[in-house]
DNA sequence: TACCAGGTCGCTG
DNA sequence: CAGCGACCTGGT
């Protein structure tokens, strides 16, 4: 077990800020979370966090997928008091970071999310998983009836390989809940698939955010909205400001004369996040 | 019943 | 190039 200090990180809150779809809590505040083919267990006590993990995993792996390294009171303090609403929502969202999630992963993601509630896309991403994806044994967390934490083992299912889904076609993605979506998935699945796939990837991580933009822009089923949200969540371009139903219904609201996106250039999806939480938590919190 | 949900495609002017 | 209807599907 890993038991370390974070600052500005709260598990619930980046759980239902719309950026990651197979975080659960579990039971009383032990978060399970799953990220390609790993797994991790964490809970919050007092000041601290701890993870079902060893020290040189967490090193390796978490905290960089946690994000640990960004300075979250940094890009709030840019946000000036006269904007009342973003630094409601600043306020509102506190503990939500930008994870750095797998790119193929986000890649399917976002294309089922499109026209899509967050429910459904839960749905269809367990789906995904429990069919093609494999069991794995990873590490939990639970409280001993002494009252201290120890790690049990825990069966996961992976993200599904490219190729699984390719393999499977068109009929085997049917009662997925994916609609007309199926398509995509099953284009950049073939994409995504062998050794050229795997270059293709690779590529698109060592890319800027304007080459990675227009590299996914050309695959069929990506628009500009899914493309920023790949380069958001998946390459953790964090300039990517990716304008959904919901930002847009905020930006004719609250800045009618335009966004002011160049003040925040180069960090503008961290602030992006934090509108789109207070949106779509905004009912629920109060 | 119609409308909406983290949009994009394909067609039209 | 901009505008617009169609689109799977489940929930109000």
């Amino acid at each position: 077990m890993v038991r370390i200090k974070i600052d500005d990180m709260d598990l619930g809150q980046i759980g239902k800020s719309g950026q990651c779809f197979r975080m659960k809590e579990l039971e009383q505040g032990i978060w399970s979370v799953t990220a390609g083919a790993q797994y991790i267990e964490a809970v919050k006590e007092g000041e601290e966090f701890l993870f079902s993990c060893e020290e040189d995993e967490f090193q390796r792996v978490w905290s960089h997928y946690f994000d640990l390294e960004g300075d979250y009171c940094g890009y709030k303090k840019q946000v000036p008091e006269e904007d009342s609403y973003l630094r409601e929502a600043i306020r509102c969202g506190w503990g939500v970071r930008i994870l750095r999630q797998d790119l193929w992963e986000m890649l399917v993601t976002f294309l089922i999310s499109q026209n899509n509630n967050i429910p459904r896309i839960k749905g269809s991403v367990k789906e995904l998983c429990n069919r093609f994806g494999t069991e794995k044994m990873g590490r939990g967390l639970k409280l001993s009836s002494a009252g201290m934490w120890e790690e049990v083992t825990r069966s996961f299912m992976t993200f599904p390989a490219p190729e699984s889904i390719a393999l499977a076609g068109l009929p085997g993605l049917s009662d997925l809940g994916l609609g007309y979506r199926d398509k995509y998935i099953l284009h950049i699945a073939q994409c995504c698939s062998g050794p050229e796939g795997e270059k293709w990837l690779s590529d698109l991580r060592e890319a800027d955010y304007e080459n990675a933009h227009a590299t996914l822009l050309k695959q069929y089923g990506i628009g500009k909205k899914v493309a920023d949200c790949v380069c958001l969540f998946g390459l953790h371009h964090v300039g990517a400001f990716p304008v959904d139903t919901h930002v847009k219904q905020i930006l004719t609201a609250y800045y009618p004369d335009g966004f002011p996106l160049k003040r925040y250039e180069g960090y503008a999806g961290i602030l992006q996040q934090y509108m789109f939480y207070h949106k779509i938590n905004r009912l629920a919190a109060e």
